[in-house]
RNA sequence: GCGGGUGUAGCUCAGUUGGUUAGAGCGCCGGCCUGUCACGCCGGAGGUCGCGGGUUCAAGUCCCGUCACUCGCGCCA
């Protein structure tokens, strides 16, 4: 017999009736009845009840253990009464009645409860992880996450993308964000950085000719954390085409991303392809932002010609302004004071002035508009905007007003909060879109020059041309998201492979050709000796899963996260070094940092 | 770095207008119990009300400061 188990702890059936068997796994739980012991044994596989009765071989021992304690039983299995079937438990058929009962690892009182779940707090959870991931939510999360991760090698190599290994300790790449640095113990003063992303690796790897690239990359930035953001480190499924447009980069990605959604989805539906494509102008007038969440039906309007010389004065005056806009956010079923009392109050909440709202009624058998704004506009314009927003009787419309590269923001979050309120959001979709048509250059209002607005390395649509004809910032690049659910997944581009277009895009955001040469001389080096025109993306691999997951937070994506302040509470990292380390390293602290004694 | 929220037993939380000895459920410890599967019943231990200061006859409760956690902003393509 094997010295742990002939059986796991969630393959037993009725079928097995007599068998004498063999289990180990962890005390769930124990219903003590003096004269009857039952206990719920767990592994990863699932739960066996067994049964004792007193005086039976280990009776005292599984009565004294407590849950957590791990025990390897011998006994048989029995049917249970049909009364006493337990219907939600897969090995709710049977039971085994115990003969023997051997202990291999006795559990101390324990941190913090496996079973039930309750609410425990994070610190606790992180500085005991090993105990939470046997908690039945979060370890299906992590079990999810490793059929996703397997499943998107799957996909990936039936398109023809070979897996690669790039450099963990490596140099600064053009990522914007702060480097995690590690000393160099031959070169002392000089670091190695972490890969923000293997960005150079893999576009160096297409100038090798190897094609097509993917790689579970993991990609570190010294940043803060968020709820969908995990400080420090982070999963990419990294990947780059030569000779690929970026609508190849879409044809290709489109079925992996679509199919993988599908296979765990759970029978939500998944945008079909192709997907969307919406450029970023369009995005930030119809939705407010560069991720929408394409669940939310509702479609904001600019409505500025119905208010332009108006009798509300307040949008008239913001109007003549520069740039003034006012936009609409349309409320179907929305008409009533109180939905728009709710909203304004909402607004004010959000630290806005308050949001101005039309709403149609009916009233003493007429239609009627109601609200300041529609008795100061008049019922022309009022009626336009009606037209102009498809609305009728019981609908309402938000407005929002003034520079729209100040107020989008917050009308995109009236749209979702609009939309929320108004049950329009449906919970039980993904819906996938592509954000194309990024600028190419932005102006840095502080600076007061020209910034490059994403990655310097993407291709400008048009090419050298268009950088020598067009104003800059009417520039667009080959550069795009994709979004799910209002997610951002991940960007990507068309890559710049010329040197002569990165220089003079470079020299657009006001660098010197020198300052490129010295930058980025490697890659420039690599591309001056015949490089193919290639395009890429790279998904976060922890928000797929948590979208998959449904959960809430990314740490319940990741088996062992740090927590907000980018600490190990388990491991006790980040942690002084000893002063040895240190000389090797030629490192001295300064005063200021903590030293280990 | 900035803003919001939270902080009372190991955990989740209640605690009235400032007023006697700060409570409940879960967990833990002990006892009883032969069909439970959130087993049940009885009993017990467990509190610097985050910390510091202030107001008051009296502070868990009001005020000021501070710390921790968390969500967001900045940052992060």
């Amino acid at each position: 017999m094997h010295a742990y188990r002939t059986h796991t702890c969630g393959a037993l059936r009725l079928a097995d009736k007599g068998r004498n068997v063999r289990l180990s796994g962890w005390i769930h739980r124990k219903r003590d009845h003096g004269g009857l012991l039952f206990v719920d044994l767990r592994d990863h596989y699932g739960l066996t009840q067994l049964v004792l009765h007193p005086g039976a071989a280990g009776f005292a021992d599984l009565d004294r253990l407590r849950p957590e304690s791990v025990v390897r039983i011998d006994g048989e299995v029995v049917a249970r009464e049909a009364e006493t079937i337990n219907p939600a438990l897969a090995t709710g058929e049977i039971e085994v009645a115990v003969r023997e009962v051997a202990v291999l690892s006795e559990a101390a009182e324990l941190p913090l409860p496996v079973f039930g779940e309750p609410d425990y707090p994070e610190d606790i959870r992180l500085k005991h992880r090993y105990l939470d991931l046997r908690r039945e939510t979060l370890h299906r999360a992590i079990v999810l996450r490793s059929k996703v991760i397997d499943s998107i090698r799957r996909r990936m190599t039936e398109a023809n993308f070979l897996e690669f290994q790039t450099p963990i300790l490596t140099a600064s790449s053009p990522e914007g964000a702060r480097d995690f640095l590690v000393p160099s113990r031959n070169h002392p003063g000089t670091f190695y950085a972490l890969p923000q992303a293997p960005q150079q690796f893999k576009q160096l790897l297409m100038v090798a000719g190897f094609d097509r690239y993917f790689q579970i990359a993991p990609c570190f930035r010294d940043e803060d954390a968020r709820a969908d953001r995990s400080p420090g480190e982070f999963y990419q499924l990294d990947l780059e085409m030569s000779f690929a447009t970026q609508e190849d980069v879409f044809e290709t990605m489109e079925p992996v991303l679509h199919g993988l959604f599908e296979e765990f989805a759970q029978g939500k539906p998944v945008t079909p392809y192709p997907f969307p494509r919406i450029p970023y102008r369009e995005a930030i007038a119809k939705y407010g932002t560069d991720k929408p969440d394409l669940r939310n039906p509702l479609v904001m309007a600019d409505v500025s010609d119905a208010f332009r010389g108006g009798g509300f004065g307040l949008f008239a005056r913001m109007l003549e302004a520069p740039g003034g806009a006012i936009w609409a956010i349309p409320a179907p079923e929305g008409g009533s004071r109180a939905f728009c009392d709710r909203m304004n109050a909402w607004a004010q909440g959000e630290g806005q002035p308050g949001l101005g709202y039309i709403f149609w009624r009916e009233e003493n058998g007429a239609e009627e508009a109601a609200g300041p704004i529609a008795r100061n506009l008049g019922p022309e314009r009022t009626a336009a905007i009606r037209a102009q927003l498809s609305l009728g009787v019981g609908d309402a419309a938000f407005f929002v007003g003034g520079d729209p590269a100040i107020f989008s923001r917050f009308a995109g979050q009236a749209r979702m909060k609009v939309g929320t309120e108004l049950k329009l959001v449906d919970e039980h979709r993904f819906d996938f879109c592509w954000i194309v048509d990024f600028p190419m250059f932005e102006f840095n209002e502080e600076a007061n020059h020209v910034d490059f607005s994403h990655n310097p390395f993407s291709m400008p649509q048009g090419e050298l041309e268009a950088l020598e004809a067009k104003d800059p910032l009417e520039v667009l690049a080959y550069q795009y998201d994709i979004v799910v659910n209002g997610v951002e997944l991940c960007s990507g581009a068309v890559r710049n492979h010329r040197p002569d277009i990165m220089v003079r895009a470079f020299e657009i955001a006001g660098y010197s050709a020198g300052e490129v040469e010295r930058q980025f001389g490697g890659m420039l080096n690599a591309f001056r000796y015949g490089a193919p025109p290639h395009a890429g993306m790279a998904p976060g691999i922890d928000r797929i899963v948590m979208l998959l997951a449904g959960a809430e937070n990314i740490r319940e994506v990741i088996a062992f996260p740090l927590n907000q302040q980018a600490e190990d509470l388990m491991m006790g990292a980040p942690s002084p070094a000893r002063e040895q380390q240190l000389q090797e390293l030629h490192i001295r602290l300064a005063p200021t940092g903590p030293r280990l004694q």
